[in-house]
DNA sequence: TTGTAAGCGTTATCAC
DNA sequence: GTGATAACGCTTACAA
């Protein structure tokens, strides 16, 4: 009665005393108990394995978690977070798996040098990457890195800019760094326009980093009239640089993120930015997840989510996409 | 000898047998049977009440989180976390607590009226909260946001500001927003200046709040001298508003905000704020959940980080604290 | 120092 | 329709 289960055969008036009794006497499963008995523990959990301090300055993530939130909230689901340190990922979630602490997990920025992951496969434990990670037999969710680069750098170019530098999101080491970077030099070559890699800067997740890398940027002489930042909080450190040295935005030089984090149009100025469904794509690894849960097949083993480019005032003209 | 047992009297050599044979096999405990037979599973919960989106943009939420996860790692406990809308809040958390799913909670965000939180109490559940609750009888951890808002304010003060405007970082029903109100009359008070009411607004903890509020704001007349946020989230939206009229910042109206989130040094201007150990309240948290758990006493039932103001451009002066 | 058995609170299966 | 019983994989207490 309880469980609702699906071949039932109890008379009505029984379910209703049994239902009855069991408000009556406060009655709540045990979820250990439950978990030992159905092999099931009906959670899963969110593993990020980046410094903590990078997870801390990341609203994209939390835009993201979001999602899962209320994703695992309508599959019935908890979720367990957990943040590792790039250098001990070694089995740090293993044992959430191997302990069947959890269901399922979502992997968010792992390496493909991990031999966790070979683990994972081999006892086709469910698992969705956020982000693809080349030759990795595992289901995933994600965004064209390259194109929505490209159509972003495109535009700048459009706008008329032609020394367009470039700061990456995070170390060239992360599979989206090097897709966006990827799009960057798409752009450059439709248009004709030669690489440069004098003007690509490698930034590291937080808005210190893109400080840092843009004041290395300014000091190139002619100065870049434009720059692609491959993440808005990197972005929120360029711009201070900018502002520190007096330069207008966009006029003198223009500026375009990535992510479309949710105070971009509340940065001074407004930023351009690439927009990412960050809560859709949380909500849809769990998804993804919850099929692997249950063996269902899935329709796609690589999903990626629609972008599009937020014009604001930080690259200038109001142009239509 | 797999768990370490304190009366260990085992042999060396029986330990290393057993411990040997454990790895060849592969052996890791299960975790449901672990906790159905022990009674503890080993992990808690952090429960938001806030509306997702309030959520996301919160980056001093994330960077508590940072100080649970280590502290959770430390202790060796799993982090579950939910997030749930202010409406039903109902038992929303019980079941964790009643499932045994999770060993203790921590709330954030809970209101006084919260029938739940009753619940706890009888049952007698490990739960602390971050913030107070006036006559609730939980373990708390908090700052003293009255006195450091009464500091920050006196700051402007002494900088010369005399029409300081005020703008909360929630609406009032939230006692942190009550505190940090009743810190500004206080230093209004000690420096004989009146408390004008329409001089205050109230923020809802996004930017948007604070964009519409601070506009609303600039509409008086003549305008306020200066303004403390008391967000820094919310803050960001002021700034735009501000940005947004023409003014400069702080040669037309100087900006003091609360949180000292990580981005707040690369705001333009650089915001001024008083500085909240966000990791470390997440960290003792955590530490006072597991004293809970474990019956211990806790030495204080209520405990209180400190603060300190950040001087920083959006203020003006450099004026030593 | 080692071995044994009961019990934790469910699920799942099968007999009635 | 309903009731009984064996797992599930540990912890804990106690016997050897």
């Amino acid at each position: 009665v309880l469980n609702n289960v699906a071949g039932a055969q109890i008379s009505e008036e029984t379910r209703q005393r049994v239902l009855l009794t069991a408000k009556r006497l406060g009655y709540v499963p045990n979820a250990a108990a439950q978990a030992l008995a159905s092999k099931r523990s009906r959670s899963i959990a969110l593993v990020i394995v980046r410094r903590p301090y990078q997870v801390a300055t990341d609203s994209f993530l939390t835009q993201m978690l979001n999602g899962m939130v209320s994703a695992v909230q309508t599959y019935q689901l908890r979720l367990l977070i957990d943040i590792i340190e790039p250098e001990h990922q070694e089995k740090a979630y293993l044992e959430l798996a191997r302990a069947n602490r959890v269901d399922g997990l979502i992997l968010a920025g792992p390496s493909n040098d991990d031999a966790a992951l070979q683990t994972l496969v081999e006892h086709n434990f469910p698992t969705v990457l956020i982000g693809e990670l080349p030759d990795a037999p595992f289901a995933s969710i994600d965004v064209d890195n390259r194109a929505a680069v490209a159509k972003a750098v495109a535009h700048l170019i459009r706008l008329g800019h032609r020394r367009i530098a470039f700061i990456t999101n995070a170390p060239i080491s992360y599979g989206a760094a090097r897709e966006r970077l990827l799009g960057y030099k798409d752009a450059l070559e439709l248009a004709g326009l030669a690489f440069d890699e004098y003007l690509v800067r490698y930034g590291d997740f937080d808005p210190e980093s893109g400080y840092r890398q843009m004041k290395s940027l300014l000091t190139i002489s002619p100065r870049p009239d434009s720059v692609f930042i491959a993440s808005d909080v990197v972005a929120i450190g360029a711009l201070a640089a900018m502002h520190d040295v007096g330069l207008r935005i966009p006029e003198d030089i223009a500026v375009v993120g990535y992510d479309d984090i949710l105070i971009a149009p509340y940065l001074h100025p407004p930023l351009t930015t690439v927009h990412l469904p960050a809560g859709e794509l949380g909500f849809s690894a769990v998804e993804m997840l919850v099929q692997l849960i249950r063996q269902e097949n899935l329709e796609m083993l690589h999903v990626r989510h629609e972008t599009h480019l937020v014009i604001r005032a930080s690259c200038g003209a109001n142009t239509i996409n």
